[in-house]
DNA sequence: GACGATATCTACATAGATGTAAGTTACACC
DNA sequence: GGTGTAACTTACATCTATGTAGATATCGTC
């Protein structure tokens, strides 16, 4: 097949152009993926552009500058684990929600997403109002356990945040640390979310 | 006061030279604030010399290159992390040792040493050899639990080391975004500890 | 007090990340 | 099919982190 094959009528344009909403789809993406799988510091402009094709100019031009890409990758995924969350939260009010069920959804969505370590980055940078939209999002949860499981009692309320904290912290903990430690205690792959969902009962009922 | 007083009878030498022990404790010390105070890439040869008055080609002379710094650093904590955890051994195995002081040792460990910044940070960047050390402090933490506390039984080992993860988990989550989350919830301090205190004795009875 | 080992510094070189300016091209719209 | 907007690129400039080479100063030791 020579350079120059006659059959070979049209050429793909040198240049793509995407709509700003596309590229900025896309560039996250990727950003999200070279956080989970070489973490913060490979989510630069020149290692983003490249694995998109696009020079860092370009995305320069359309995130404002390497921050503000940083910026819209957190803003993007701290939203899809509120997302993740209220998802939990309407399960849990529609239909034959066990205390496993909730386990799973809120470790998935620590986990799947990669949102243990965004906010572990988050944490970790010191850029905690990211973390904001995730407030609202707990607070639905809460109330969701309350109506779903919670016995009748004074310290109801006390009781589920005290749950919610709890499943927080593990899913998260579980997320980032948790296949080096269940390495090291030599425990299955779901441990963490079985003794979370066997703990809970504890707190509902 | 003019510049050459002859009041000041020895000038304080221009440069201070220490002992290659004395400059490797007090760039490690310095690192180690820097990564709790301002994350990770913080860690500079520039950051590191500047707060202990030295320049960074010497702190290169000393430890090799920047990623020796680090890797000395993850050194050092994790080193620090298993005496903690070591500590907490020694105390169970001794006096009184209420779950409320393993869980206060252990958290501590976490929090106030740096260790679950410093275990984020190696889980993002994926130097995961560095925890190596910490293993031998899990499995003995492992073995006093089960001195001390288990009750007799067929799954006991199972059972302590559920709670030796549980309490990991939620120890490693609370030193890193512990402190937002309880002010979603709207929980005070040490709300993270009293659950897993609570909790500890469903595990070890 | 002289000397030697080496801790320390200065100066320079390099690489990568970020940012700017100006030119180029794709594509919607008339 | 012409035209204008703006997505996109190229080229250049800057800044920071890292690393190297050689000069210099400090301190223990004789």
């Amino acid at each position: 097949m020579s350079i120059q094959d006659p059959a070979r009528i049209e050429q793909p344009p040198k240049r793509r152009r995407r709509s700003p909403e596309e590229l900025r789809r896309e560039a996250l993406v990727s950003a999200r993926r070279l956080l989970i799988e070489s973490g913060p510091n490979a989510i630069t402009l020149k290692g983003v552009g490249d694995d998109i094709g696009v020079t860092h100019a370009n995305l320069i031009h359309h995130f404002g500058s390497a921050a503000g890409l940083q910026s819209a990758l957190m803003e993007s995924m701290v939203r899809d684990l509120a997302d993740a969350l209220d998802a939990a939260v309407a399960q849990l009010r529609s239909d034959t929600g066990a205390p496993r069920a909730l386990v799973d959804a809120v470790f998935d969505a620590f986990d799947q997403g990669g949102a243990g370590r965004l906010a572990a980055w988050i944490a970790l940078s010191g850029d905690l109002q990211h973390l904001e939209p995730v407030r609202a999002a707990v607070h639905d949860l809460v109330d969701a356990i309350v109506e779903k499981f919670a016995a009748e009692g004074e310290q109801t309320h006390g009781r589920v945040t005290s749950a919610v904290l709890f499943i927080a912290l593990c899913a998260f903990g579980d997320a980032v640390i948790g296949p080096p430690l269940r390495d090291m205690l030599d425990r299955e792959p779901d441990s963490g979310r079985k003794i979370v969902a066997r703990l809970l009962p504890s707190f509902l009922f």
